[in-house]
DNA sequence: CTATGTGAATTTATTCACAGCA
DNA sequence: TGCTGTGAATAAATTCACATAG
């Protein structure tokens, strides 16, 4: 293996290998070929290999991949193979789905505090966690807190970043409907729902497309 | 403007720009740079004009873009000058909290249909939409229902999927952790929470990470 | 004979640099 | 002068093709 940047691309598609793995790990399926993993994701087997190429290469010519092993090196690259400790920011609607979401353990994410600015949701409990003021945010660090899920108002958005990074936190999921800005050492990933939905319509057919139209047209 | 096939990250960017024009708009600004608007994005000026300059170029040159008449273009390039109609498959944690999300009605995206298998469910009225069981799912065309969101637990989701498809909608923003698989014709983009988090770590220093870890070090 | 791993070729996307308009 | 729009240059990512290992 020589030296190669490895591209974002290739990080991005890591945890969906994982997630695939982990299916068929569970299925009892102990080895797969990279042509058969890419059947199984929609995707092509050179684009797989050379993923895996760029960390290393882990699968023996002319047998294949051995699943659990893969699936440990897959950990080790993306770092997951340590409990990373994760505090949730704002539990309204999306917030609790968050703390619902089966996922997470999985993958080696606990949840382990949860803030909100409403009096009325504070020392209450959900999914065993209870909720704390969000004035209590600082000292995560102290806690292990290396990650922090942001599900606040937009227009909180960026205030509560601010306080997370004073705390500490080194990785931010942020649900929040806008940018936030963040010195350049904490990675920010955020999901916004309507973004998403936002460029549906641009891969459908006109013909597919309801005939409802607000009267906008452009000149 | 020659002819140029539209990079898709370009599409994927579209979005951003119209949140952040959206806001710049509310706020009562009327004109803009590309300089000031990558500022705002964290992006940088060249990439927003060429983004502009492959769907035609909407600035005037030494002044800048109007905000309103760029919104308006944004909109047209990704279909949201159409209202379109959408309907939500599961209403469990995650539906719910979509059946909340505020933003879709300003991006042009009606949810008036929600459907779940739980008899429980079934009849209970959220955010003013009657649930119905999903067995009455088909013909959403009728409806002018175009969208889905998928949003049922792992092992139901391709059956949901391919239900959808058969009931004629061509989009579909499945939340569900797992690949579907549909239709050429029909455009699928899959949010998975555990997924993006799943990245993250890839991206923090080392010396961040909690040193809480599993015992699973690889030889 | 099968399937990986990887340089090289190709395609795609970003960045630059500047011509031309207001 | 200030800012857009865009060819050309550069960089990044994907795909190919095949040498190599089991």
């Amino acid at each position: 293996m020589r030296y190669h940047k490895t591209p974002d691309e290739s990080v991005r598609r890591l945890p969906t290998y994982l997630r695939a793995l982990r299916f068929l790990s569970q299925q009892g399926q102990e080895r797969i070929s990279s042509r058969k993993l890419a059947e199984h994701l929609s995707a092509n087997p050179w684009q797989i290999r050379k993923d895996f190429s760029y960390f290393g290469g882990f699968g023996t010519p002319g047998v294949g991949y051995d699943i659990k092993k893969l699936i440990k090196q897959i950990n080790k690259i993306l770092k997951l193979n340590a409990v990373h400790k994760v505090a949730l920011v704002g539990v309204g609607n999306l917030g609790s789905a968050v703390l619902a979401y089966p996922d997470f353990k999985a993958y080696g994410f606990d949840i382990i505090a949860a803030f909100d600015i409403d009096p009325k949701k504070i020392g209450r409990k959900v999914k065993n966690i209870k909720i704390e003021d969000i004035s209590k945010l600082r000292a995560l660090k102290k806690r292990d807190i290396d990650i922090a899920i942001i599900a606040v108002p937009r227009g909180a958005a960026q205030k509560t970043a601010g306080a997370l990074v004073k705390a500490g936190v080194s990785g931010i999921l942020n649900f929040s409907p806008c940018h936030i800005v963040v010195p350049r050492k904490v990675k920010v990933i955020t999901i916004d729902i309507a973004m998403d939905l936002a460029r549906l319509p641009y891969y459908m057919p006109a013909s597919s497309i309801a005939k409802s139209e607000k009267p906008k047209a452009i000149a």
